[in-house]
DNA sequence: CTTCTATATTGATAATCATCTATAAGTATT
DNA sequence: AATACTTATAGATGATTATCAATATAGAAG
């Protein structure tokens, strides 16, 4: 039995001869002529070394072996149709597997997309990185991942970057804090005070630094500290005050306040960024559709931006 | 994704690419040369409709479709020489189905080969028709079965026979017999017994019929019993005497005796038959072979015959 | 015995394929 | 940069295939 040329072909229509009992009413079914079924048939029986099916009192009956290849064809065509529908899923992102990067921050909003997402396709497979903007970065030119997260998109020449949800910063200080409940305080009040700072390079910290800078103010004192969380809870404790994102800002937190500035830290938005020349995986912009339909569901609307379309039509 | 033209081949060269993690050691064990697989592996790409794999740091990665592929093509062919394993155990006869059927006489005999036969391929089913010989001319004729035992072979013209036991007719009598302990009795001895007597048409029948015509003797009394059980028994309980075949008699019946004749019935021989047009199964040629080998281990040396050789050199 | 229907055969054609050699182009290791 | 791998592409060829229309043949039904 030479299996060389045998091709799915020839098993579907020994599968159609033998379902439907004739050679006739399978060329019908397949849209074939008899003679073309004849001759696979005959093939097919060359293939094997041994008749398949002889006629008996004008009916079509399967020899042993005629019976060992309709039962393996059954068993490969079905795989075969699985694997077709495997594929599918993972053409329609429906299954599959994709990365996304993001920088610390953004892990108060990722998941809220997230969830919804992987309960709607519980067959998608994510992993998500996190870590500080420089890592993202570094991750980002080695192209390791389908969809990075960033406040700060970096050089559009190998991206394309779509705005979805407004990053607006906040200044912090604790319940207790002398200005807790000051209106429209103005920049240089906060002159003398100790701030709490994320290390250069991260995103809050560039637009932290520049909204200094367009005041003409220095720091006089400050503490770095690489997370928000450390950020929150030192400033809870009464260390400093401090610049963050709103999104990190668990509602109803009783030891910290916003304070009130007349001029509040200019924002930011968060935008999911994509390679340029790297083909984006089926189920990676399937979440982006999927973020695209659902996100003023699932985020604040006030807040959202409708940029993805754009970004979804061009990769 | 069209099916059509995939070929097992094509599925094997893209496994061994995968195995061996190299187009070119591809190549190599395919014996065929890189170019090659290099085409077949982008027609396979095109037929699936996505790419299957890639390079990464000159290693070679599957894609999610590959992987799924490559899973795919695992149980198919896997599947397949499946198939192969069972379409070779056909060919040799080592799996498959055959019926035999025989003459109720010949089931003293059958069994002794057919149970070896059993155990050495537990894979072969066997169907076994038993009747008398009426019957077993009728299946013959409608060619239903693959083998047939008969002590008279039908015409020869359709079919070929091969003796392989002889068949010796004894006399049996009650233990109780006037005559038991005699010797070399005359035939006509028996005259005014009364003899338990097989259907006309039996093997048996016929060779006493003939038997008794050679000595000019016609029956006084006699009584026609359909099977040689109850003839065995009804000798035993004294209702007469009659003729039977040898291996119909279990050794050390002590209500019965055989007669010693000065001329005894002549034997006959049991034959395997197979009909000449009727390609015969493997599975039934392949027990045929089995006999071939093993008649002295499981039936009486003495009565052996070794025509079965010729007999399966022209099937 | 004829008629129908089903299968087998023939002959032809265009498409596809497997396979080769030769060559280009891309990487990784000196 | 050079070398030694790799993979990709091009062009050619002979084989194989799928497919058809037309026709022959066999088996069943009337």
């Amino acid at each position: 039995m030479k299996l060389r040329h045998l091709t799915f072909r020839l098993l579907e229509v020994y599968v159609a001869v033998i379902r439907s009992g004739s050679l006739s009413e399978a060329a019908r079914r397949l849209h074939l002529t008899q003679p073309t079924i004849s001759l696979q048939l005959k093939r097919l029986s060359e293939a094997v070394g041994e008749p398949l099916i002889e006629f008996r009192q004008g009916h079509l009956f399967m020899t042993a072996a005629g019976e060992a290849l309709f039962s393996a064809c059954q068993d490969m065509l079905g795989r075969f149709e699985e694997l077709q529908e495997q594929l599918q899923g993972l053409q329609e992102g429906r299954s599959g597997h994709f990365s996304i990067a993001l920088v610390n921050t953004a892990q108060y909003i990722l998941p809220r997309l997230l969830g919804p997402f992987s309960q709607a396709f519980p067959e998608v497979e994510v992993t998500v990185e996190i870590g500080n903007r420089a890592q993202m970065m570094e991750r980002f030119q080695r192209q390791q991942d389908d969809i990075y997260i960033f406040s700060h998109p970096p050089s559009l020449e190998h991206a394309l970057a779509a705005r979805f949800l407004r990053n607006p910063l906040v200044v912090i200080a604790p319940a207790q804090h002398p200005l807790a409940q000051a209106k429209k305080l103005p920049l240089s009040a906060l002159q003398q005070e100790r701030f709490l700072l994320r290390e250069p390079g991260s995103a809050t910290r560039m637009l932290f630094d520049s909204w200094l800078q367009t005041h003409g103010m220095t720091l006089q004192r400050s503490i770095q500290m690489a997370s928000n969380e450390a950020i929150r809870v030192g400033v809870a404790a009464g260390m400093g005050i401090a610049v963050i994102s709103q999104h990190a800002l668990p509602a109803g937190n009783q030891h910290l306040v916003e304070l009130d500035l007349d001029t509040p830290p200019s924002e930011s938005y968060w935008h999911f960024i994509v390679r340029r020349e790297h083909r984006l995986a089926y189920s990676a912009r399937n979440f982006l559709h999927f973020v695209d339909r659902h996100l003023e569901e699932h985020l604040d609307a006030r807040y959202v931006c409708h940029d993805l379309h754009e970004l979804l039509n061009s990769v």
